[in-house]
DNA sequence: CGTTTGATGCTCT
DNA sequence: GAGCATCAAACGG
């Protein structure tokens, strides 16, 4: 049961995202495997909040690495993403799905409408009510652990490597194979594609 | 099953 | 004012 360690964030996204498949992601609320990540690069990246460069919003992007990137969507819910990268460069892998490990009775309890394990953690706005996650975590050190926000590797083998696929819900660079899922995982926000 | 639509507010043009 | 890295309910077959 080992930490990240900085080092782990600090390369290109792409070849973070599929590394932190079959990872734990730890709240104080509880934790969840990662069965589903998006890459999202800089100025290459069209679909990268930090494609056209820091903003208020976007800045921790460009931040040193294994830090939290937290964004408002929709109007309605938040989205948690780990900086990649070296400081000055933008970089960030968007968590998109868990399987639910511990704390599930409070997952449910923040997660109202949830009919069983699968709705708790199978999208990145319903991962980040289930655990807890809000504004007031956007900047966290995942690294140090200080708020109970870390990424650990429990030591579980995959059982299958990550699957290549198309990201979701973009229409800019919606070709590129930037999203990584468990293949064999029954929490994903949407199946692969056949 | 599948597709469509309303909710709701921030960010940048 | 347009456009969102979303979710859940409603509707049709």
């Amino acid at each position: 049961m080992s930490q990240l360690t900085r080092d782990f964030f600090d390369r290109d996204a792409l070849d973070v995202a599929p590394e932190l498949v079959n990872k734990v992601l730890v709240s104080p609320v509880g934790s969840g495997r990662i069965v589903e990540v998006e890459a999202y690069r800089g100025a290459e990246d069209p679909a990268s909040h930090g494609h056209r460069g820091p903003t208020p919003r976007t800045e921790v992007m460009f931040g040193p690495p294994g830090h939290l990137y937290v964004y408002f969507s929709y109007g309605m819910h938040w989205c948690a993403n780990v900086v990649t990268g070296p400081t000055g460069e933008c970089g960030a892998v968007l968590i998109r799905a868990l399987e639910p490990l511990t704390g599930v009775e409070e997952m449910y309890r923040r997660r109202p409408r949830a009919r069983r394990d699968r709705d708790l953690c199978s999208g990145p706005a319903k991962l980040c009510a289930a655990l807890g996650i809000n504004d007031a975590h956007g900047g966290s050190d995942l690294c140090r652990g200080t708020d109970g926000l870390a990424v650990v590797d429990d030591g579980t083998p995959a059982p299958h490597p990550p699957t290549a696929t198309t990201r979701i819900g973009i229409t800019k660079a919606a070709d590129l194979p930037w999203r990584f899922v468990a293949p064999d995982s029954v929490h994903l926000s949407q199946p692969v594609r056949p």
